[in-house]
DNA sequence: CGGGTAGGTAAGGGTAATGTATTACA
DNA sequence: GTGTAATACATTACCCTTACCTACCC
């Protein structure tokens, strides 16, 4: 494929239209990615990035003269196959950074009539079973027996209802945590990544008493720290805060709904998981008065004040001292990532370069 | 016919919002 | 000790990506 052009990676633009016309899976675009430098954004799609697409909506009704019904026939066509291609382009290129398929999917969601309507009643998660009982996995036949969006039922089924008469709720035992510690642990051996970790897998090796989010939130959050530190109880203090902020910072994004949590840890700094992180960010947000109305460089003015200093008490976080993967160091060479400047933001970029990886 | 692909569903993997129990601390 | 704010621990709705399937096109 036309490796051609110059030794120049290929132009931005090319790419962009790239991303915004073509109907590319996930192997197309990791090919690309390591064949001709493209780069993509995955993750959370952030408060600029839904504004994009909505004004892109917008604008493609009025200047066609389009009703909202219409455009919902657009993003939901009855039977018949009127492929919009276009629309899916324009609203597409909106997003320059995304992928046509990743667009496509984020906007049937965000527009579906049935979508968010809360807590699950007892009543539909009758319905539920009765209907899975009878049509089995097919979700979107499912989904008009329940009324409810069938990713939604699908969650629900799966996280929720199956192995339902064993689940245990509340406080973990000191036994659950251990056996959780075990499997992990044992899962985690000869592979690379902890995202080789399974949940549900995890969650059936903990024989259904406890489901694979129960199991996730439990190691992400609670016991790797603890695993990391030999037991040791490690608390959020304000060194860690000073810490935050500054990553923060030198993010230089305009929202904060553009940051990747993920790439907060590092290697000096990584006992808090992303999730953990990400609230003690919102609760240093909340104690700004009036933070509300405030926009993101503003309250990093003053949370950069606030936190000018480093504690010069404070003991240096605690390292773990357990390297993340058995018992080979890991260097760290020091990131390299590729950070795009800052136009870009939000999720995860992905590029070339591979990062990773070692293996062996 | 036969490979390629647009456009859809299912499965896999994850986070965000919120509630509740503990702990720190004035 | 007491009230309250911060933090740890839980719960679950909601979200995004990848795998897979199928009708259709050249």
């Amino acid at each position: 494929m036309a490796p051609s052009s110059s030794s120049e990676p290929a132009s931005h633009s090319g790419h962009a239209h790239l991303l915004a016309n073509k109907w590319m899976g996930a192997n197309k675009l990791a090919e690309l990615v390591a064949s001709e430098g493209l780069v993509y954004k995955k993750g959370k799609f952030s408060a600029i990035e839904i504004k994009q697409v909505n004004e892109a909506m917008q604008n493609y009704c009025t200047t066609r003269g389009l009703s909202e019904e219409d455009l919902n026939q657009i993003i939901f066509p009855s039977d018949e196959k009127k492929k919009d291609a276009v629309f899916w382009s324009e609203i597409t290129s909106a997003v320059p950074l995304r992928p046509i398929v990743a667009v496509y999917q984020y906007v049937r969601r965000a527009h579906h009539p049935m979508k968010q309507q809360g807590k699950w009643q007892p009543e539909e998660d009758a319905k539920l079973i009765q209907a899975v009982t009878s049509l089995g996995q097919q979700w979107e036949k499912v989904a008009q027996l329940v009324g409810r969006m069938a990713t939604d039922c699908r969650d629900r089924y799966r996280n929720h209802i199956v192995d339902r008469e064993k689940r245990v709720n509340g406080a973990w035992s000191t036994a659950e945590e251990e056996e959780l510690t075990r499997i992990v642990t044992t899962m985690q051996q000869g592979k690379n990544l902890d995202t080789d970790i399974f949940w549900g897998k995890v969650s059936e090796m903990m024989d259904g008493k406890r489901s694979r989010q129960q199991c996730r939130i439990k190691w992400t959050d609670s016991l790797s720290k603890k695993f990391k530190t030999d037991g040791a109880t490690a608390r959020w203090g304000t060194h860690d805060a000073f810490i935050l902020v500054h990553k923060i910072d030198a993010l230089g994004v305009r929202d904060d709904t553009e940051i990747d949590w993920k790439s907060i840890p590092d290697s000096q700094w990584n006992l808090f998981s992303a999730h953990t992180v990400q609230r003690r960010w919102l609760t240093m947000k909340k104690s700004i008065k009036g933070f509300e109305d405030m926009t993101h460089s503003e309250i990093m003015d003053i949370l950069r004040v606030k936190y000018a200093e480093m504690p010069s008490y404070a003991k240096v976080s605690k390292v773990a001292k357990v390297p993340a993967r058995s018992d080979e160091y890991i260097e760290d060479s020091d990131n390299d990532e590729p950070q795009a400047g800052s136009s870009t933001g939000p999720g995860t970029l992905v590029a070339e370069g591979g990062p990773d990886d070692d293996s062996e």
